[in-house]
DNA sequence: CGTGTTATAGTCACTTTGACTACAAATCAG
DNA sequence: CTGATTTGTAGTCAAAGTGACTATAACACG
């Protein structure tokens, strides 16, 4: 009972975001073995005097670079932990995989030790063919996160951290499809969403046309501009808005 | 970046059971320092060839000798991971949480290197002025634990790991009151669980009055016995029973 | 200035819930 | 044996929420 078998751990991000109307995740390409070449969801030593998620936050930053996370939206939690013996041929790690989900972020520096590191709509690296390979057991990892994400966006008012303050509800609405894979029904989310108390919080601003406020299409796309919101205190959706089908 | 600095890995398991109506807790009482004297979750170090889940399965085991376990209703699953730096004075310790149940559970024999260990109903040990001293960080784990059971009750048919077969529907109501704190109504209860299809499945047969089937009082209480049933197939329940309020 | 696009408002049948009331079937005391 | 007590079973009813639509308003673009 007094062994004390050499562990490393470490943590692993799937930092979500919404790009191009789908749901992106972050990968680093490997530049080293194993699995070189490889994708994997960027991550790294828990330090000698940090927790797992102090180091989740210090690596969510020095990856991407988003000064902005948790100012102007952004989220961070616990997934679970990873321990298969042999999840990394090296030696001995545990992993304490995080979830993350911002605004739309821009696209990242090339890391430390990554090749490369971007974003992947999530429909191309799950469940696709020609997908990239995964290094590791990032792949159920990923699927995990996905869950979670989706799970969390039935309850809570965490789809608010994927958008950028002062937000339209069309494109409150589209987080929802991008992460479900189906759009909620148009009449029925502005019900919803406006119904629960403390949700969102009216402006008396109206933003561009098209749903596109902030980041996008600025011009050319139509529509009556839709009102602007921010972000209400309350964090959880009573009863929940289920989602009706989605792959 | 090639600092691996030394971690001792832990699983640490919130094991529930009801006990006379209420929802217990295994807990150990500390032998060796730190926290000699208190109580603590049952415990110990994942082994260097085994993942976090096989060592808590193996700690349950060692700790409670239950045998039944999985077998006749039981359920663990990977709460949490707890890593704050100095969440254990000895050393740089990472604990992977876990929560556990099953059906009212015999006594514990003293585990190895506990001086004892027994049921505390969990009221007695969170929020009671009065209650036991708990090492280390398992009062925030108990608290998450217990949140756990809570929530997973509403859109889980887990609670059917609380009894054993054949049981009774008052039988399950009583888990759900133990772990809400509150009973759901009778009349409600049974139309949501009888109307949620795969939840349970009748037999024919019927049980002891008083509602005590198996382990409890089998002669006195009176009233009409009630009917036996089976768990059935499902695993979630849609919609969710809300619980309405509790503590 | 119309036309397509997108947001907003409202309807309606159906399901589920929460809170009750009434009834049935046992046990236990006297 | 009888009736009070206890506990399970059935059913009612208004309120709330949901899913699927339809209609209308507001704007940009060509």
């Amino acid at each position: 009972m007094s062994e004390h078998p050499p562990f490393a751990v470490t943590v692993d991000l799937a930092v979500f975001t919404i790009r191009d109307g789908a749901l992106a995740v972050l990968l680093v390409e490997r530049g080293t073995e194993p699995y070189a070449g490889s994708w994997a969801l960027p991550g790294g030593f828990v330090g000698p005097h940090e927790d797992a998620e102090t180091a989740a936050w210090r690596e969510l930053l020095e990856e991407t670079g988003v000064e902005q996370f948790g100012v102007n939206g952004g989220h961070l939690e616990q997934l679970r932990t990873y321990s298969a013996p042999d999840r990394d041929p090296r030696m001995r790690v545990v992993s304490v995989a995080h979830v993350a989900f911002a605004p739309d972020l821009p696209e990242p520096e090339a890391g430390s030790d990554a090749a490369g590191a971007r974003w992947w709509a999530v429909d191309d690296v799950l469940g696709a063919p020609d997908g990239p390979a995964l290094a590791f057991d990032h792949e159920e990892i990923l699927t995990d996160a996905r869950e979670r994400v989706r799970a969390k966006l039935e309850y809570t008012t965490l789809a608010l951290d994927f958008v950028t303050e002062p937000f339209t509800l069309p494109e409150l609405r589209r987080v929802y499809a991008a992460v479900w894979g189906v759009a909620p029904d148009l009449g029925n989310f502005r019900r919803k969403v406006l119904g629960t108390a403390g949700f969102v919080v009216s402006t008396d601003a109206q933003g561009a046309p098209g749903g596109a406020t902030g980041a996008g299409a600025t011009g050319g796309v139509a529509g009556r501009p839709a009102l602007l919101y921010r972000r209400g205190a309350a964090t959880v959706i009573t009863p929940p808005m289920l989602r009706t089908a989605g792959d």
